[in-house]
DNA sequence: ATACTGATGGCCT
DNA sequence: GGCCATCAGTATA
């Protein structure tokens, strides 16, 4: 395996402007430990969500028994059920008090990759993690993460990795509102973003 | 290629 | 009761 990876990213990394914690995780990679197993990946598309005037955050209502972990500490996993089917992976940044995460939308797997097909059910490299459902199924990552601390857990932590050179942005997506904002970051063209196109 | 839809459950009004 | 930070399947072209 080439060592891409380097050091753990750590608290000040997510101590910033969620938006800025967002494209600079691109390039980094999430690893995910679970039965003695590393299962590793590139995050290659990610989402910022923050603030009390953004109404497409869970943040936007203020503090709910939820979305708790968005206004504490930073480098906190903020996992969430959606659509009754799938486990969402948020990670928390800013400052306590004020709410922002990062929404990790897709990887690019490196290792564990039999243990990913097999917790996933496809062997479609292309569809393995290219979603924020998906990836957190492939990862073995459900309700029982949430506030895990990626800054000192052995289960989930994100490693430094090669920056990036064509980074793309757009809005977010499967959102009606706040589309103003062009908050979701991705490598052009990478063949594991959720969506081709914009 | 795009378009719709059922599954399925918690959260919020 | 309505609304989702989704996905896989089906239908239609």
């Amino acid at each position: 395996m080439a060592s891409i990876a380097g050091r753990r990213l750590g608290r000040p990394f997510f101590s910033r402007y969620t938006p800025d914690v967002a494209r600079d995780l691109l390039g980094c990679v999430l690893v995910r430990e679970i039965d003695g197993k590393a299962l590793t990946g590139r995050i290659v598309e990610v989402e910022a969500y923050r603030g009390s005037d953004d109404p497409a955050s869970h943040s936007y209502r203020g503090m709910t028994k939820r979305n708790a972990l968005m206004f504490g500490d930073p480098g906190h996993a903020y996992v969430y059920f959606s659509y009754g089917n799938h486990w969402c992976l948020n990670l928390t940044t800013e400052g306590r008090g004020s709410p922002g995460a990062v929404l990790l939308r897709a990887l690019e797997p490196i290792e564990g990759i039999r243990e990913m097909e097999k917790r996933r059910g496809t062997t479609e490299a292309r569809n393995l993690t290219s979603g924020p459902g998906k990836l957190t199924k492939a990862l073995g990552i459900d309700g029982s993460m949430n506030g895990e601390d990626v800054v000192t857990s052995r289960r989930l932590y994100v490693l430094e990795g090669e920056v990036p050179t064509d980074v793309a942005t757009s809005s977010r997506i499967g959102i009606r509102v706040g589309l103003q904002h062009r908050w979701r970051y991705f490598l052009k063209g990478h063949p594991n973003v959720s969506r081709r196109n914009a």
